[in-house]
DNA sequence: GATGAATGAGGTTTCATTCAT
DNA sequence: GATGAATGAAACCTCATTCAT
């Protein structure tokens, strides 16, 4: 999952991906905000273990959000090989909401660099083809873009997110009736264009 | 608009406005860390000045959020005395997602008291009387809720903030794309139960 | 009570009271740290109000102090022109213990200047002379000062405010074997001479 | 003398002490109300390195505090073993009121928690021991307990502190008229009974 | 590579005091 | 004379980050 570079002894290994998911959980848990102190108190380790993984929280912040972007992107490619168009963008969207739950992806947005940017720009690609293939079997309508639907990744549990003390799988209810609007059948025209991704 | 009891001498009138607007500009841009000194800084007065009106930073914070709840019923209501049921749920959805424009309500929710859950409350049976003739008149399916239209309210706002150089009118196209997915034409069976409101 | 000077306002004079009273209790309540604003709001008038009777904070305190050492001496004095010059001491001990109550007088001391310093220096004439008086009957030991009588004045008070849960006349207890300690019988020689008066 | 459990850095430790002399030192000199940053700075740390030593101003209260109980604590059991009851009631008042100087332990008494009270509690045991040894010889009054005596702890120095200007060993004079006091002869019936400990 | 400790920068909040009405 | 509002200074505390072991 670390995808590049050097080899990395067994134990620091291990202590990076107990690192991550720690993150996560806090993240998950106390937004944004959570401490890197919380993260290494969950993770076992000590605080200052957490910096000669992650040069800065930023830097941890993008690893995180790196990874879901990779994940995302072989689910999209993988789906992209299944045989029914419509079944393989909507299970790219359940199990998209369903891997991020509460968490929220727009953290960290374009206001960094390099790498995550990358990763961002592939996932962009593989479900513009995933889009591009369920909108010519007229799956949805002809003025939605991969760039629509990769903006609305997120809605569905950022919506169900609104509700003080919502059932955990109301996100489901917010992505059909979104998925519905995306349908040709009974489509109004758009009042704005779509936008182009930079 | 600020609605409630005392007089308020005028020129700490005039700094009560000047500092929700100075805290609702710097949260739009910092999110919700923004700091009270820059704040202040804003407004032109001094940080001591910020705890003279608000006691604190969350009874700021509460200000803004209810002062939104409250517009946002004063739109709902006026719009229930209007002609077209389409027209008014429409406008509605407009005026409130270009209010809110980059400013995310889910910031305090319920974690906080009283007031501006009771404010949201109100809102809540505002809006949700805009749904009902909406969705008697036939504009919307018959399984929709007064809650699920409260809580798409800032999702075309959040969609379009995803991406990292949107137009300022994106979020437009996906509040279309939303309330197509509200209309009964070509409604698919949601796969979860409408939330109930606490 | 007021003592020198200026008329005042009857409305004015009525406030100054107030707020004496109710800087008195909150001192008792909350320590030296009272805040000027719960003074003002107990006395039931606003902040600025204070410092249009005492100048800062210390001069309202040494306002208090200073009405202490006053009434004490006046209690000394009259004290002076009665009989009985054990009942004397020992009353004198009793009223100023109790007029003090959790207050501590040691809360200022010398630290300031002019007005406290010159009432503290009345009421310890008055005591050195109940105490010269008190020597000369024998009912107190050769080697006490008027000094020592005056530095004791506190410490029942404080002695049992070392208790966590005291009853509220523990004091009197300490007082007596304090008493008993300046007693003639059985008075072994002190290691210490007595202090002088500054 | 910090007693309990963990190692800590040789760097470390030293730095606590540093901050504990410091700390003492500084409320000595200003109070309860000496402030955290110049403590640090009489320390020679920065203000952070005191939160890393003790999480709150409380706990640094309490940490003095404690200390002091404990040093007293061994050394009223020390005492205990000694062969003279009147000699070691004596030097353990001496000891104590020496080591206080012009520290007052009333600081924090029973307002925060657990680890203070447990040690006063131990010291408030000990102090009886020596007590009720003191009474069985005929040293002290047959209604002295040793809850009146560990109040009495603090007096002399608290005493001496009244006077603007006195001999840093004027609380002796004082310990000694408080001793007299406690003794049999001439001893008056007490007004007040003895206070239990809670 | 991992850690305990130290730290500088900054955050929210309190408060005595001043000023304009 | 009384007040509501404004303020500067300072308090406690947090946290991402660096450093020595």
């Amino acid at each position: 999952m670390t995808s590049s570079a050097r080899p990395l002894r067994a134990d620091a290994a291990r202590n990076r991906e107990l690192l991550l998911a720690a993150a996560e959980e806090e993240f998950a848990a106390r937004g944004i905000d959570a401490s890197i102190a919380d993260i290494a108190d969950r993770a076992g380790v000590a605080k200052a273990t957490v910096f000669s993984h992650f040069a800065s929280k930023e830097e941890l912040i993008a690893a995180i959000v790196g990874g879901h972007f990779a994940t995302l992107t072989a689910v999209a490619r993988r789906l992209l090989a299944t045989a029914d168009p419509e079944a393989a963008l909507s299970e790219f969207l359940t199990v998209a909401a369903d891997g991020i739950k509460q968490q929220d992806l727009t953290f960290l947005r374009a206001d960094d660099d390099s790498r995550v940017t990358e990763l961002r720009n592939e996932l962009h690609v593989a479900v513009s083809a995933l889009t591009d293939r369920a909108r010519a079997a007229g799956v949805i309508r002809a003025d939605i873009t991969g760039t629509d639907v990769f903006l609305l990744i997120c809605a569905p549990v950022h919506i169900a997110g609104c509700h003080p003390t919502a059932h955990p799988d109301l996100w489901r209810r917010y992505q059909a009736i979104i998925f519905d609007g995306l349908r040709p059948s009974g489509a109004n025209s758009l009042p704005q264009p779509p936008p182009s991704w930079p």
